[in-house]
RNA sequence: UGGGGUGUAGCUCAAUUGGCAGAGCGCGCGGCUGUUAACCGCGAGGUUGCAGGUUCGAUUCCUGCCGCCCCAGCCA
C-alpha cells in the first residue's frame, strides 16, 4: 500500500483573530462604546486603547497595591490583560480613598475613570479612577505572593496558583494546541469519535484503575481509546479520538500524569510511512499555530522561540538498528532489542533543530497489535516521535496487524484472554484492510512548546501518584 | 520499586565545632503625590516534619518512620 505524496495543505484564513484576548462587545445595546460619565461602558483590558479619554469600567481581581500617602497605584486583571489604575486622593474624596485603604490582594472589583495614554504605565495605558467598587472582598492572607514559592506548595494552592500570569499563558497556549488540532484534523476530513473511558479489560497491560461495575465485575478507566478507534476507522475511514485516559503506573517523573489527554487518529488504507507523513504535519502546524497566534504567551513563559521556528516537515527518520548502532558509537550501552532509555533518547536528538522519529522497533519492545515488518521479522512497523531539547517521546505510532492469523497468534502469546478481543479480531474477519494510527501526548506536546521542565503545569489540575486534590 | 537530595515563622531561606531561633517577603501601625515585586521606621509572628537515642545542652550527631523534590524504569 502506497499513499499519495501530495499533502493537503490547510486553510491559511484565520477563524478568529491572532489575538490573545477577543474583542467583547459593548454590554450597553445603544451601540459603540460611550464616554459618558452617566453610562460609562464595560470594557475588557486588551481593548483599553480604543477608549483613549474616556470614561470606562473595568471588572476584575486586584492583583497589587502600592500606596504612597496621597496617590495609590493598584493593578488589576480582567482574565485577559492587566492594567494599572491610579488613584489620587485629592481626585475622588474621602469615601472612595477610604475604599482604596481596604482593598486587599484578589478582591475583586469594579474600576471606572478615564483611560489614558502614559508612558510610565506598564503596557502604556492607565485609567484614572474616579469610582471604586468592591465586588467580592479577598482575606488578607491569600497565599500566593508576587514573589518565588516551592513547586508543592503551588500545587496545594493550584486552585489559585492558575490566577498567576504564568499559568494563564500555558492554559492558553494549550487551548491554542488543542483547537489547532482539532481544525488540522477537520480540514483533513477526519471525524472526531468519542470512545468509552469505562471499557472491560483491553488494551495495553500496565497500570489500569478498576471500578465497581454492576454485574459485570470490575469496570477499568480506559488507557487508550485506540481499538475503538480502529473499528470506527472502518466505518468512517479517517478518524481521531481526543480525550482523557489512565494510567495507574507508579511514574514519578516530570514526564508521567495519572490522567493526561491524548490525541489518537486511526486512518484507514494507511501504511507506517503515511502513519509518520500524518504525524509531522500535525506537529509541524501545531507548533505554527502557536508561533502565529501566542506569541504574547510564549514571551510571558520566556520560551526561545528560534528552538521552534524550523519545525516543518520533513522530520529525520532513524530505523531502530541504525540508532543502536548510532548510539552504541556515541558510548551508551545498549543492546539490540531493548526500549531506548531516556538517555539514549537525549543522545540521538542531541542537537535536533525538529522532532525525530525512531522507526520499527523490536516486536518485543512493543504492542502485540503492530503490524510485523516484512523486511526484517524481527522488528515491527512503528515509530516513535520524539522532541528535542530532552523532551523525549510526545507520540507513539504503528501499523496495525491487519492479518488475522497473526494478530491472534500474538495474543496467544502475550497471555491476553482471547476472548475479550473477539470484537477486535472481527475487524479482521470482515474485510480487513491496512491501517496505521498513533497516539499523541497533549500535555508533553504542551510543555516542550512552551518550554516547562514538567507536565504538571500543562493541565488545570494535574493528577499524578501523590495528586488527587485540589 | 531503586539511587540521590531535602524538611526551620504564612512564603522563600540562613544559623560557624553541639552553646540565647534569625533575615527578606507578606501581615499590623505610622510616614511619603508617579509607584513598577515601591521605599523608610516600629511591631506581631516558632511543637526547627514525627518518634526515640547520645549529651550538662540537639535545628546541628545517631536510629526508625513520614512528606516532598530530582534521576531511572513503565509510557504519551
Amino acid at each position: 500500500m502506497t499513499a499519495s505524496d501530495a499533502r493537503p495543505t490547510l486553510p491559511r484564513h484565520p477563524i478568529v483573530p491572532p489575538t490573545s484576548a477577543m474583542p467583547i462587545a459593548s454590554p450597553s445595546p445603544g451601540g459603540p462604546p460611550a464616554a459618558s460619565l452617566d453610562a460609562p461602558s464595560v470594557v475588557r483590558i486588551p481593548e483599553l486603547h480604543a477608549h483613549v479619554g474616556a470614561v470606562v469600567t473595568v471588572r476584575g481581581w486586584i492583583t497589587h497595591l502600592r500606596s504612597s500617602g496621597k496617590i495609590a497605584f493598584l493593578v488589576v486583571r480582567d482574565g485577559l490583560g492587566t492594567v494599572q489604575a491610579v488613584l489620587a486622593k485629592s481626585d475622588v474624596g474621602p469615601e472612595i480613598w477610604d475604599r482604596f485603604a481596604q482593598l486587599t490582594q484578589e478582591a475583586s472589583v469594579a474600576l471606572t475613570g478615564v483611560v489614558r495614554a502614559d508612558a510610565r504605565a506598564p503596557g502604556g495605558f492607565e485609567l484614572t479612577l474616579r469610582d471604586l467598587v468592591v465586588v467580592g472582598s479577598s482575606p488578607i492572607d491569600y497565599p500566593i505572593q508576587p514573589k518565588e514559592h516551592g513547586v508543592d506548595f503551588l500545587m496545594d494552592h493550584r486552585h489559585l496558583w492558575l490566577r498567576s500570569p504564568r499559568q494563564a499563558a500555558i492554559l492558553r497556549v494549550r487551548s491554542e494546541i488543542e483547537q489547532a488540532i482539532h481544525d488540522f484534523f477537520y480540514a483533513r476530513g477526519f471525524v472526531r469519535v468519542d470512545t468509552p473511558i469505562l471499557t472491560a479489560a483491553i488494551g495495553e497491560r500496565s497500570g489500569l484503575f478498576s471500578t465497581e461495575y454492576f454485574d459485570e465485575g470490575l469496570a477499568y478507566l480506559a488507557q487508550t481509546g485506540q481499538l475503538y478507534g480502529e473499528a470506527a476507522a472502518a466505518a468512517l475511514g479517517n478518524i481521531y479520538t481526543f480525550g482523557p485516559t489512565f494510567r495507574a503506573e507508579k511514574s514519578k517523573t516530570r514526564r508521567h500524569l495519572t490522567e493526561f489527554w491524548m490525541i489518537e487518529p486511526e486512518v484507514a488504507f494507511a501504511d507506517s510511512a503515511d502513519n509518520m507523513r500524518l504525524q509531522e504535519d500535525l506537529v509541524s502546524y501545531m507548533v505554527e499555530r502557536v508561533l502565529e497566534r501566542r506569541r504574547r504567551e510564549l514571551d510571558e513563559l520566556e520560551r526561545d522561540v528560534s528552538r521552534l521556528e524550523h519545525v516543518a516537515p520533513p522530520f529525520p527518520r532513524i530505523d531502530y538498528s541504525d540508532a543502536v548502532a548510532t548510539l552504541r558509537q556515541r558510548g551508551s550501552t545498549i543492546e539490540w532489542g531493548a526500549d531506548l532509555g531516556a538517555e539514549d533518547e537525549a543522545l540521538l536528538v542531541e542537537g535536533a533543530d525538529r522532532p525525530v522519529f525512531v522507526c520499527n522497533y523490536p516486536k518485543e519492545a512493543k504492542a502485540f497489535y503492530m503490524k510485523e515488518n516484512p523486511a526484517d521479522p524481527r522488528t515491527v512497523l512503528c515509530n516513535d516521535c520524539l522532541a528535542p531539547e530532552g523532551y523525549g517521546e510526545i507520540i507513539g505510532g504503528s501499523q496495525r496487524e491487519d492479518d488475522y492469523d497473526r494478530l491472534h497468534a500474538r495474543i496467544i502469546a502475550e497471555g491476553l484472554p482471547v476472548d475479550a478481543y473477539g470484537w477486535y479480531l472481527d475487524l479482521r474477519r470482515y474485510g480487513t484492510f491496512v491501517h496505521s494510527g498513533f497516539g499523541l501526548g497533549l500535555e508533553r506536546s504542551v510543555a516542550y512548546i512552551c518550554g516547562l521542565p514538567h507536565v504538571r503545569e500543562t493541565i488545570p489540575f494535574a493528577r499524578m501518584m501523590n495528586r488527587l486534590r485540589p
